[in-house]
DNA sequence: GGCATTTTTTACCATTTGGTAAATGTTTTT
DNA sequence: AAAAACATTTACCAAATGGTAAAAAATGCC
């Protein structure tokens, strides 16, 4: 809890009673692996904050191959925001990629502490805008590079995710087939 | 003008008065074709909405080759938002593609806006997100998606554009040479 | 521990893309 | 209009990546 109080400290002021009441809201929950928190088509319930664990964006593209947008690890929020928000149906599944344990608020809560503490609402969105922002640039040069170096950053981006999560995440991450993303592995060791 | 406070309008409501008062600060500028916005390595000037044009951001990777990251053109705004409000040196350039007619805000009436229009804050923080979410989907695709299929959603996303610029920029934002994409014009047609 | 399942590596060849260079086409300048 | 500068296309071959399949390795399950 203090490392998800720590996070939103870094976006704002709150004193001790707006942080209880925070903590009041929260809620404690676990997830397997390869369950969702969010799903494709369904309205996203909970903005969780990973405790434990790493997750996915993923979707399916016209083709019916999965593809791995983005990874949220630990001491991160993990939330599909504009459709939590909306609360319109996602368009991407959010999986647990490795068991995983999560600080949830659900809507009616999350709606609650925007109501309630004064500034919330800049302080979450300057969460979201450097979110956003982080995730920019790391997709950016994804575009650009050639599929060594676009592995190399990755593993910069994400340096003690790369042991933890199936290579094919990783291949459909960084736009490569596993195949090819094996043989450059092993050309660079 | 009309067509900026349209776009603004979409994000938070105003009056008359507060309208006025963001007019007072607007100037309008001209750039020529290949002349910059704002530098890699200065500190951006102006908040621009684009009258008439197309800006690009574009930045060289450590081959030294150029890449254009995002195209920008009539109805939008143009800033290099983050080096904007914190004034720092910028790591990209934002290079006009087309002879440009922008509006403009300087920092220091920017600030003053902030400082003058309750809600201005929240209006903007909304902009930025809905900018950067979209400039998200755009971007996205094009790391799993083949070529062809980059080009055909380029002209999807930028459908009057693919006429007004060099083709080597939409190469390199697609993250192909030009003569790959000039290969893969002729096959389509 | 051993079996079943999943994941990763390897191999092969087809396809796509990159790199160099030259030819053609277009725009800008004088 | 001609010359110069710039942009696009084409051609050729090399290199990288994709697709299919099978083997090897790792993991999960009983």
């Amino acid at each position: 809890m203090e490392a998800m109080i720590n996070l939103i400290l870094q976006f704002g002021d709150l004193n001790k009673q707006q942080i209880e009441f925070l903590l009041s809201k929260v809620e404690m929950l676990e997830f397997k692996k390869h369950e969702y928190l969010s799903e494709a088509g369904k309205i996203p319930r909970y903005v969780a904050f990973v405790v434990e664990g790493v997750f996915r964006f993923c979707y399916y593209n016209n083709k019916s191959e999965e593809i791995t947008n983005y990874f949220v690890d630990e001491g991160n929020f993990v939330v599909d925001n504009e459709k939590f928000e909306s609360q319109m149906a996602a368009s991407e599944y959010v999986q647990a990629v490795t068991d995983c344990k999560v600080l949830v608020f659900n809507k009616k809560d999350w709606d609650e502490i925007s109501n309630t503490i004064v500034g919330w609402e800049m302080m979450k969105a300057k969460m979201v805008k450097k979110c956003l922002t982080l995730a920019m640039e790391r997709r950016s040069p994804l575009i650009s590079e050639d599929a060594t170096t676009r592995y190399l950053s990755f593993i910069k981006a994400f340096p003690n995710l790369i042991n933890r999560i199936p290579l094919s995440y990783v291949a459909s991450y960084l736009g490569v087939t596993q195949q090819s993303l094996s043989r450059i592995r092993r050309s660079i060791h």
